[in-house]
DNA sequence: GCGGAATAGTCAAGCCCTCAACTACGCTGG
DNA sequence: CCAGCGTAGTTGAGGGCTTGACTATTCCGC
């Protein structure tokens, strides 16, 4: 509490730039409850999914994202996309689950500039193996220290920030 | 929605290993929610800092820790715990920090084993200066998103995550 | 149809993080 | 008082991610 940057002008309520908003005591516990606790439950659901399925979530996401789709395969930049993932880590990412024999690149047909991800057979029992590891770590950790309105209220503010970050344009991906 | 991993016995309600206790679709939404919010809030944040600021929010975070403590120096470990980071992964933050002249070590006197890590006035200034930007990205993408009741409700499903996950001991950091 | 702009994807360099040693110091029991 | 163990912190190797440049293809306007 001692020497804070932010104890100079409180009582301020200008403007962006010019007046910084600070954050009062209690808007810092709920912002560092909520910042800490997604940091540590996503930390924690990656660890376990690593070591016992040697699958990192980051991958695991991308053959779910691939399972979900008819025929098991969709374009690079859409899969980039919906793993929330820049082109390029994506790109990567495919390059080493192809290793592993669970992807195999495809050209588009439609569109000669484009990729086709396709899930392997061997692919989609890596990721069978994985699910049950990765439900039950989110029921454990998340589901079942929550009661029916939190989950809701969970839902809502998600919803409600996954609308303005939408709408708002990022510099870039 | 076609072919599915987990669409197999939907029926059970047994326990961990033995049947999977799949999430439902509200349940999955839930879930998706708040992880997509949250890894994009993250990430959002993190970008904007660095691209306003030149400091990553990681940095940041230790900036801030020993801003707030009297002498404003801290035990490697102690400062490790409270960034939510790994001891090596600090100490490899703290030497790029000491580069940047805004951090330096020094041995603590009461352990002999113990560095302690102490923000330079230089460091304070680029605190200084990050400040503003990052609060004015959390009002903007966060509280001003939210009502008075969202943000209580996302401080108390924050506390409770946080309390379920202080307690489970992780495999190790 | 052709030239320029936009799009899809890849690649390389550099930074950051993780994992697993490793050093150094402190603590405790015999 | 020293052997053994636990703790504090660092280091290096290896791999993942980001940035920015690059190639290839398609789209668009004339």
């Amino acid at each position: 509490m001692t020497s804070q940057v932010w104890a100079s002008s409180q009582e301020e309520s200008a403007q962006s730039a010019a007046q910084p908003r600070w954050l009062d005591a209690e808007e810092q516990k709920a912002w560092r409850a909520w910042l800490n606790s997604s940091m540590l439950l996503a930390d924690r659901l990656d660890r376990e999914l690593t070591r016992e399925a040697g699958i990192p979530h980051g991958y695991y996401e991308i053959l779910v994202q691939l399972s979900e789709t008819p025929g098991r395969m969709m374009r690079m930049s859409e899969l980039a996309d919906r793993c929330l993932s820049s082109r390029s880590r994506l790109s990567h990412a495919v390059s080493r689950l192809e290793e592993r024999g669970w992807i195999r690149r495809q050209v588009c047909e439609s569109d000669g500039r484009g990729q086709l991800a396709v899930l392997t057979d061997d692919g989609f029992e890596a990721l069978e193996a994985a699910a049950p590891i990765h439900v039950e770590g989110v029921r454990t950790h998340l589901f079942d220290q929550l009661s029916p309105e939190q989950v809701a209220a969970m839902r809502d503010i998600g919803e409600t920030l996954l609308r303005h970050l939408d709408a708002t344009p990022a510099p870039q991906h």
